[in-house]
DNA sequence: TAGAATTTGTTCGTATGTATG
DNA sequence: CCATACATACGAACAAATTCT
């Protein structure tokens, strides 16, 4: 039941010395990411120690950010952060194959809808024109990161659906058309409480934030080929930009 | 008590006409941005309608963004959103000022402290050196809209801290030392949950997520000058970065 | 900090009007 | 005229989140 032994006067206090057993755990992937640790009470009894100085303990991690505290639900092993950095040429499939990881995207739904007045703003269309609607499902290594709703104008692009459903990548999809290359145009940020369809989706706890993005990508000659609004779960991706490779053309 | 007028068998549905008649009270101005509207019983009672006829325009009003539900608390009109353009040289004082608006920064606690890990990292320092501490608070049209805690290598920078006390504005306090000019080299946009602090400051609902930057600024031979961590109100920002403006130099 | 009060969310059931074929 | 489907509207009860005392 124990197999941490704590040595009272040994000139370590004891709550640093349960700390550093707490980090070890971490480390050693015994408390994976996103695990979930025993309640204070059952550690205060695992450790033989006063459940303050458990308190005391975690307090000193979560300071440091190696654990996140849940008021009423529990105390967590953060989820390893992903990090997404924001250039003219942000490709989901690209950007996390480089770091040896797994995309996958899921393919909800895809329908024709008309533009509404931001829909069709943004890719400079009139007002009722028909767009192709495709909600999708990111995932990194099977954990969902992202719930994507992205327009595209139909007129364009008539087949859009089905081509992006068998490529499963818009990249390759667009290509069909003739795009072989597109670009970022601008990206706009928000902070927003998850609704039940994203946090269910996401498998996201319903009190915590969800990191939003509106984006228009262009093609090479200005026109837009694609509104998008992505919806990130907060704690595990990270957005970043660097100014100094951002307009960097390959 | 009453004041708007439905029509029965006019053609147009019950809760449409609520839905118009509540757009416009938001139009006009007589629910301002942040407001909260009367309960959902007290506006059926005011149009003589069920609950569910009240919620079905509600929802609809929710759904197009124009207003903003939150269980247990209630309806509110969404706050005016602040556009925070995204650059290598972006300032605080001067974004605002564009839209003509009013700025504002309080300073809530300078000090000398030693650099973590992180803070080193960030500015190149050693682990341990000394750097100056600033707390703040921003405001725009005297509503809060981020708070911040920056770093500054203190070594170079000694007495920085009067000096932005004096000038609240980082761009003149830093002219005294000789930095003209410095450019935004890197930024991290996450989502968080406030703390108890900055829910306070903010004054923010602690349910209402946080969206948090995390800045580096480097003179022109690409030194660090400023570390700095800050949380914007989510409800009330949104980050733009406009790829194709980005590194346009004046 | 524990419980009451307030407010929105969900799910039943019932009834009526309207468009379609 | 009938059958069906759908949107609208009302009523009641309970669940869940938040705030207040």
């Amino acid at each position: 039941m124990d197999g941490t032994k704590l040595s009272a006067n040994s000139g370590v206090a004891l709550w640093r010395q349960i700390a550093l057993a707490l980090e070890e755990e971490i480390a050693r992937g015994s408390l994976g990411p996103g695990a979930r640790l025993p309640t204070e009470i059952e550690l205060a009894k695992r450790f033989s120690v006063n459940r303050h100085t458990v308190r005391r303990a975690v307090a000193s991690l979560s300071e440091a950010g190696k654990l996140r505290v849940e008021q009423g639900r529990g105390t967590f092993v953060p989820e390893e952060i992903l990090h997404f950095p924001l250039t003219e040429r942000t490709r989901f499939t690209q950007i996390v194959e480089d770091g040896r990881r797994h995309p996958h995207r899921e393919i909800l739904a895809t329908e024709i809808v008309k533009a509404d007045e931001t829909i069709a703003a943004n890719l400079q269309l009139r007002k009722g024109a028909k767009v192709l609607r495709i909600e999708s499902l990111s995932f990194v290594d099977d954990r969902p990161i992202s719930l994507s709703v992205s327009y595209f104008p139909a007129a364009r692009f008539p087949d859009l659906g089905p081509a992006i459903g068998e490529t499963l990548s818009v990249t390759e999809a667009l290509r069909r058309y003739g795009i072989d290359d597109y670009r970022r145009k601008s990206t706009k940020i928000t902070a927003q409480m998850p609704n039940q369809e994203q946090s269910r989706h996401l498998r996201l706890a319903p009190n915590r934030p969800l990191l939003q993005t509106e984006k228009v990508d262009i093609d090479l000659d200005g026109e837009p080929i694609e509104y998008g609004i992505s919806g990130f779960a907060g704690d595990r991706v990270e957005l970043t930009i660097d100014m100094e490779r951002l307009t960097d053309h390959p």
